[in-house]
DNA sequence: CTTGCTGCAAAAGTTTTGCACACGT
DNA sequence: ACGTGTGCAAAACTTTTGCAGCAAG
């Protein structure tokens, strides 16, 4: 599945230090390292606007030079996740997508299943349907993941 | 992740014969072959109310004697989801997990992430909203996956 | 210095594929 | 008979893990 973002706006340097800020912080708190790796990889992280695989960022460190192993990426995934700076987006059962979420909207996609072209969108009123399901249902909600897949318009790709 | 499936109904024997039906006659459309092993595992999907996982297939099947590869059962549960009658969820980035769809409703997904139990639900209104912000992208909705997370309610496990 | 981190390579897990033989139409 | 399916084992692929050396606090 490709995954061109289709995101508004670039990359958004006016967040890349509170950031790495944050994630130092979080590691600090649990006796965790900010080593130069992590740190990488976060800049790297941040660079990508959109949906994004392990995969790509190994490429694009590679390309650019930062000599970083696989297992370190995952390793790192991991803390960034705990971390509250991405999260994990179910797109298909082969490989794990994330996104950068903090200081984002929570984010749902649309696929365009002719291209595989994905589009972002955020609804509060779905969102508050949702939430209203799951209390209907006896549980706090804690967050969603939906996937919307939709075919047709402009043949753009 | 845990799938005790909490659907309501049990086995429902009078679709057996109709999706049966329907299948051969997808397979013979297609030139393809109605095997032994393709209806012992339609009925072993039929067997499964909610979620399943390929290796849960498998288990099955050999449970009650039947020697099934998994290479084939790989290679039918493509089949059942070309002829719409069962379709991936997109629960964890692992596993694939499937579940059947032919004559049911469409159905989305609450996670108790305190003892990963699943609930199933569907919401005709939410369904109607995703399928109109997908028009508003300039696309035709063709289906959608929706898993909430929640937390607390009775600690039931 | 102490403790956690990295890279490597091997392991683990799911899904796919090549091939020789078997079966449905 | 023909063309497709099956089982097996190996391959492909993503993710995890063990370990020896290294680096951050």
């Amino acid at each position: 599945m490709e995954l061109p973002p289709p995101t508004p706006a670039g990359s958004d340097s006016t967040i890349v230090q509170p950031l790495c800020a944050i994630f130092r912080r979080f590691l600090k708190k649990r006796g965790l390292k900010f080593t130069t790796e992590r740190a990488l990889i976060l800049d790297t992280v941040l660079s990508k606007e959109g949906v994004f695989e392990v995969d790509q960022l190994l490429f694009e460190m590679h390309e650019a030079g930062h000599r970083v192993s696989k297992a370190t990426i995952y390793r790192t995934i991991k803390h960034l996740v705990e971390a509250g700076i991405i999260q994990e987006v179910l797109i298909d059962s082969r490989q794990a997508h994330y996104q950068l979420i903090y200081g984002r909207k929570p984010t749902d996609h649309i696929v365009n299943v002719d291209n595989d072209q994905m589009i972002e969108f955020y609804s509060p009123q779905i969102a508050k349907l949702i939430e209203q399901v799951c209390r209907e249902h006896g549980l706090k909600p804690v967050g969603h993941r939906l996937l919307v897949y939709g075919t047709g318009g402009e043949s753009k790709a």
